[in-house]
DNA sequence: TATCATCATGCTGTTTTTTGCAATAATTTA
DNA sequence: TAAATTATTGCAAAAAACAGCATGATGATA
């Protein structure tokens, strides 16, 4: 059997079931453990697959790129990398929706080794990428809007678990009326959030601060960190700096 | 024997075949190896085949997409197009994971009003750009390779629910062994979803029929209707047909 | 017809590629 | 943490590719 044969059956395997083990290469082709091996490496190196531990999997699966322009991207950025030196080897945590929670996702080393709730399917989505972080998600009704679980099933679920950090955005936030929200459902939601979290840390660029609408989810005192792509030691942010919250 | 006539002989070879030896076409035509090598080069150097180690493959066997596409997308797309034909307005249905599945999903009729189950974070997003359809997400731990949430929490959540049909699909699939897996995690999820739904539809390329792997999922009879992208009259669904189970 | 150039073919020896095996290291899994 | 599985590395045998050369056929030309 020509090499380039095994190479193509290899490929159909993979595509038609989306995974394949070297063994099962073997056993199948009639060759050696070792020639399944170069022949997956070699197709990797192509591109035609992607090698893993004991297999193989389609590229399908590991590409997943939303790419759509996020609003105040820098400033997002700069406090998902804040955020993300909060994290701990084998921590837990939850991980809200939104787009600046998303990039912290995507920030997320490959290495770090964490266990991860959350209610978004972007931020969900984005995770899949990330070797050693379990996801879990939370399941619920989908809002269409903020492509989150919500819900009396999500809130349930919520308070199940006990998580060291969640990592939340809200709509509004004021020094004084602490975080708003436009929606009801959503409120209920953060509610439980932050009652299922040791320490909730609030995500929110410094356009939203003094900021606030119809539903309160909290008062500011009951978030531990607030971190903004500001120097925690910028103007702005002194209304809060008389108040137990932490600022990064 | 000319020159252009071994050619002509190798290439009809090829065409056939997809494949050949050079040792065989040495023995075939009674000439040495090394003139058989060199009719492949030149045959190679005029793009007529391309030239492997020990032999030659057809140019339409290597020509091959790979990664990002879907594989057999249109067989896959005329599978969703029959199934799209089930729904019915008002329905609960549920949708499994997997390329046929999620075309299903994006095939969904904008204006049709749905309350859709799903275990699939792709489904789940696509299914957002849906406006009459309710999506709600059995949570769980998520499977990095399957993109589903699978364990103990995805099936009990199934346990709570009855849909009017679930669409599924199935890594390896035989007229008698019936449905089967590579991966225990994912049986014990097929079975849930089944027990979870009145009627089970089976979306499957008509390339994974007769195919089997370790573990099993149910029997046929246990599916209600199986929808390949072939005519239900196709030879190759004849050990289907004589069981309970419809064929579309 | 004789001569020469060209080309196809097969042979020889050398180099490269492929493949399986064994020992060791790294990794998963229980 | 220990046991089992999987990776990696080096090696050797077999197969194939390659380069160079000799032979013989062909065909053009003097």
């Amino acid at each position: 059997m020509l090499k380039e044969e095994r190479h193509q059956a290899i490929l159909n395997e993979v595509e038609l079931h989306n995974r394949v083990l070297l063994t099962d290469i073997a056993e199948i082709l009639g060759v050696s453990i070792d020639t399944a091996r170069r022949d997956v490496k070699e197709l990797d190196e192509e591109n035609k697959l992607r090698k893993v531990h004991g297999g193989a999997i389609s590229l399908s699966f590991t590409n997943y790129s939303p790419g759509h322009n996020i609003y105040a991207l820098p400033q997002k950025t700069k406090i998902a990398e804040k955020a993300v030196k909060l994290l701990k080897d084998g921590g837990v945590i939850l991980i809200d929706g939104g787009t600046t929670c998303l990039e912290l996702a995507r920030l997320i080393p490959l290495k770090l080794k964490l266990t991860c709730f959350t209610l978004s399917l972007p931020v969900a989505m984005e995770l899949l990428s990330k070797p050693n972080v379990e996801v879990i998600f939370l399941g619920g009704v989908i809002s269409k809007e903020a492509q989150i679980a919500i819900g009396a099933n999500a809130v349930h679920h919520l308070s199940e678990i006990k998580v060291d950090y969640s990592f939340i955005g809200t709509g509004y936030v004021d020094a004084v009326y602490g975080l708003t929200e436009f929606d009801w459902d959503i409120v209920q939601l953060k509610k439980a959030v932050i009652k299922a979290s040791k320490k909730a840390i609030l995500l929110c660029i410094s356009e939203k601060l003094n900021s606030q609408h119809r539903y309160k989810t909290c008062d500011l005192n009951e978030i531990h960190t607030l971190i903004t792509e500001l120097d925690p030691e910028d103007i702005m942010l002194k209304p809060f700096r008389n108040q137990q919250i932490h600022l990064l």
